[in-house]
DNA sequence: ATCGTCGCATACGGCCCGTATGTCAATTGG
DNA sequence: CCAATTGACATACGGGCCGTATGCGACGAT
C-alpha cells in the first residue's frame, strides 16, 4: 500500500512543524535560521521547500495550526459555562491566559501579523474571532447585548484581550498584573450589555 | 561657528528618516534594503550606521517620531473637548482614525512590537498610552469611572482601538467600516463607567 | 523485475547586513 | 595663517541566509 510513504512523509512535516514551532518562538521569525531549524531534525532545507514553499508557508502553516489549538481550547472553556454571556467573558479570559505563554504571543501575535498580514485574513480564519463573532450575534438576538456590529464588537474585544495579554506577558510581575488585566477585560465588556 | 556643520548633519539624519518612514511603510521593516533606502536620497549606508548604530536604531528612531506625532495630535483632539471622559473617548476614535494610515500601521502597530518588542516598553514609553493611563485615573479619582488599575484599563482601551484600527485598514471598504468600529469602540468605553 | 514517481539532499547564485578602513572637509589652537 | 585633529560619510570586505535548480535513491505500480 501506498500508506507507508504517506505516514513518513506526515511525520517529517510535523517534525519541521515543530522544530519551527521551537525556532520561531526562541529566535523570532526574522531571526530563526532555516538551515539550523531544519539541521535540529535531522534534516536540511530541501524538505523543507518542499513541504511548504518557502519561509513564509511554514510560518502560515505554524500559524494556523496554533490559532486551531487555541479557539479549540477557549471553546472548551466556554462550553462549561451556564449563560452564553458568562462564557464570553470566559473565553476571554482564557485567551489572556494562553497568550502568557511565550510561543504564542511570539508567533501568533507579533511575528503572525506583522509577516502574514490582518489575522482577520488568515486562512484559518482566525478561529477565536469566529466564534466570538457567532456568540455575540447570539446574544444581540436575544437581547442581551445591545445592538452593534457583531464583526466590529468582536474585533474589539478580542484586541482588548490581546493587548491585556501582551502587558502581562511583558511585565516583570505577570502573577501580578494578570488578575488587574482580567478585572478591566470584565469591566470593559460590561460596556456591550443591553 | 560650529553651526554650520551641525546643521548639515541633522539635514542628511532628517533625510534618512524621511527615507526610512517611506520604505518601511512601503516594503516593510524586513524587505527594506537599507542601501536602495539610502541611495535614495543621495547617501550610503556609512551615513545610515553613522547615526543610527543599525537597521534596529533607525526603525526606533522612526517609530519614536511617529509615536510622538500620534500623541500630539490625540492630546490636540482631546484638549477640544469639555469633559475629560469625552476627551478620552475622542482621544480613543482619533486613534483609530489615525491607524487608518498605512504608515502608521505597517510600522507602528506591526513592524514596531514584532521588532521592538513590548510598546509599552519603548523609549517613547508609547505616549498615547501614557496620556490615557493618566486622564483615566484623574476619572477615576472624580468618581467618574469605577475603581480599576488605571494602567490596565488604559492598555486595554488602547489595545481595543489599535485593533479596530487594524480592522478597519484591512478592509475593503475602509469607510463603511470606521463608523461601525467607532460605534462599538464608545460602547466598549462605556463599560469603564461607575 | 523494471520503470516511473516523488520525497528529500546537494549545489549555486544573489541579496543584504554589519564592521573595518579610508578620505576629505571643517574646526581648533598657536 | 597654517598645521594637526576631529568627525561625517564613503568604500571594501566577509559572512549568513534565502530561494531555485539539479541530482539521487527508495518506494510503489504494473
Amino acid at each position: 500500500m501506498a500508506n507507508r510513504r504517506a505516514e513518513k512523509m506526515e511525520e517529517t512535516r510535523a517534525r519541521l512543524m515543530a522544530a519551527a514551532r521551537a525556532a520561531f518562538a526562541e529566535k523570532g521569525y526574522a531571526a530563526a535560521s532555516m538551515d539550523d531549524l531544519t539541521a535540529a531534525v535531522g534534516l536540511t532545507r530541501g524538505a523543507l521547500y518542499h513541504h511548504f514553499g518557502d519561509k513564509r508557508g511554514l510560518l502560515m502553516a505554524v500559524v494556523t495550526e496554533m490559532d486551531a489549538e487555541m479557539a479549540a481550547r477557549a471553546h472548551a472553556i466556554g462550553q462549561q459555562c451556564g449563560s452564553l454571556w458568562d462564557a464570553l467573558l470566559a473565553e476571554g479570559a482564557a485567551y489572556i491566559d494562553m497568550a502568557r505563554d511565550p510561543e504564542v504571543q511570539r508567533i501568533v501575535l507579533l511575528d503572525g501579523p506583522a509577516v502574514l498580514g490582518d489575522p482577520s485574513q488568515w486562512p484559518s480564519q482566525n478561529s477565536c474571532l469566529q466564534t466570538t463573532t457567532q456568540a455575540l450575534r447570539t446574544l444581540m438576538a436575544d437581547g442581551i447585548v445591545r445592538p452593534l456590529d457583531p464583526e466590529a464588537a468582536a474585533r474589539l474585544i478580542n484586541g482588548a484581550a490581546l493587548n491585556a495579554a501582551l502587558w502581562v506577558a511583558a511585565s516583570s510581575t505577570p502573577d501580578a498584573v494578570l488578575p488587574k488585566a482580567q478585572e478591566a477585560f470584565r469591566a470593559l465588556a460590561c460596556g456591550l450589555l443591553a
